[in-house]
DNA sequence: CAAAAAACTTAAAGCAGTTTAAGAAAACAC
DNA sequence: GTGTTTTCTTAAACTGCTTTAAGTTTTTTG
């Protein structure tokens, strides 16, 4: 049930059969049905969120209320929304399934107590936010230093299962353009 | 000398008199005139780098050899090249001073060690991190959203003193734009 | 302080990507 | 399995920003 996570954490530190134990007790799993939401706007954001299986997409509202993909995460990556996690603010942004996802979430309120318990998954959690933030930064030096075909095409390069699982107008607001430009660049070539 | 950034620990953990001791003594401070670099593109990226005082940019190179800013750090930041800090590969981007900057390093190597001291400041960072990757998402939203006439009358609102102390050319190329269009803005109104 | 370098301005021509609108195809629900 | 909704396509008119190029101002340096 948990081995997707369990092994995830011991990528980054160890952890003992009694250890793997406690973490699990902190876990919860729920279920999403594609276009589900984990989180809506406005909503306090409860907790973070491990996929287990599945795509969900993280999204914020323009003026106009257009919605734009501000990050996807797949089996193995957390998400949460972090602006809003430590605040208790309501959440500016939405999370919302792709297609049918197993969440595996670690309740806000619980986090600490877990903390306390093992101290090691305060190092799990820096290490990942490490690589969710350089990966960020990345994202932003792709935005600014491609054209939308550059983008394109690398990410399909790169991730072409992405573009078979997720539908092409969130990929075209994911790589920052309108879904009529992507399929002009289908069109075109592959 | 270091009460900068102690003061900046204790907002997230807490420190005894003994603990601030220990963690200074794996403090260095470091200076850069004006255009020095604290990272260049192919370098190992042998620190952690907190500003006490100055301003410095990290920028990515496109394949025409064009620098692009991707983040500013000030008084009170922590910036590094978190892609190649944990793999020992030469950076990919560069990290230089604006103006004259004092830098609080803490190096790589000797990073473990601290955390093993002092585990309190594995939390610390992993809340430095939250905060970092928050604002990092919020960028890409305000990108994403907003025009670059929109971008720039948000920025010089809510970081006046920025627009005073960076060169307009880094502004312009921060928020995604050429410098001669933020002429143009500038000449249009305020 | 004079010379050189760096930063900023102006304006015209050009284009990458948007907007709009309408139709086709695919997915979903009963 | 048929009706409805969602997703994808095509194409023409449009626009926000870039490019280019030349000139001006400011800052730096010996």
């Amino acid at each position: 049930m948990f081995d997707k996570i369990i092994a995830h954490v011991k990528r980054f530190v160890p952890l003992s059969p009694k250890e793997e134990e406690i973490l699990c007790s902190y876990l919860k799993i729920e279920e999403y049905a594609k276009k589900k939401h984990l989180l809506e706007e406005g909503e306090m954001c409860t907790g973070k969120y491990f996929v287990n299986s599945g795509v969900v997409r993280m999204y914020t509202l323009n003026e106009k209320g257009v919605e734009q993909v501000i990050h996807f995460a797949i089996e193995g990556w957390w998400i949460t929304d972090y602006f809003t996690f430590n605040t208790n603010m309501p959440a500016k942004c939405g999370i919302q399934a792709v297609e049918p996802t197993q969440i595996i979430v670690i309740d806000a309120a619980e986090q600490e107590e877990l903390l306390k318990e093992l101290p090691q998954m305060e190092r799990y959690f820096r290490l990942v936010l490490e690589k969710a933030y350089a990966a960020s930064l990345m994202r932003t030096h792709y935005m600014f230093n491609f054209s939308a075909e550059e983008r394109y095409r690398h990410f399909s390069e790169h991730y072409p299962e992405f573009v078979q699982r997720v539908p092409q107008y969130l990929v075209a607001s994911y790589l920052g353009f309108t879904p009529e430009f992507l399929s002009m660049l289908r069109a075109k070539k592959g």
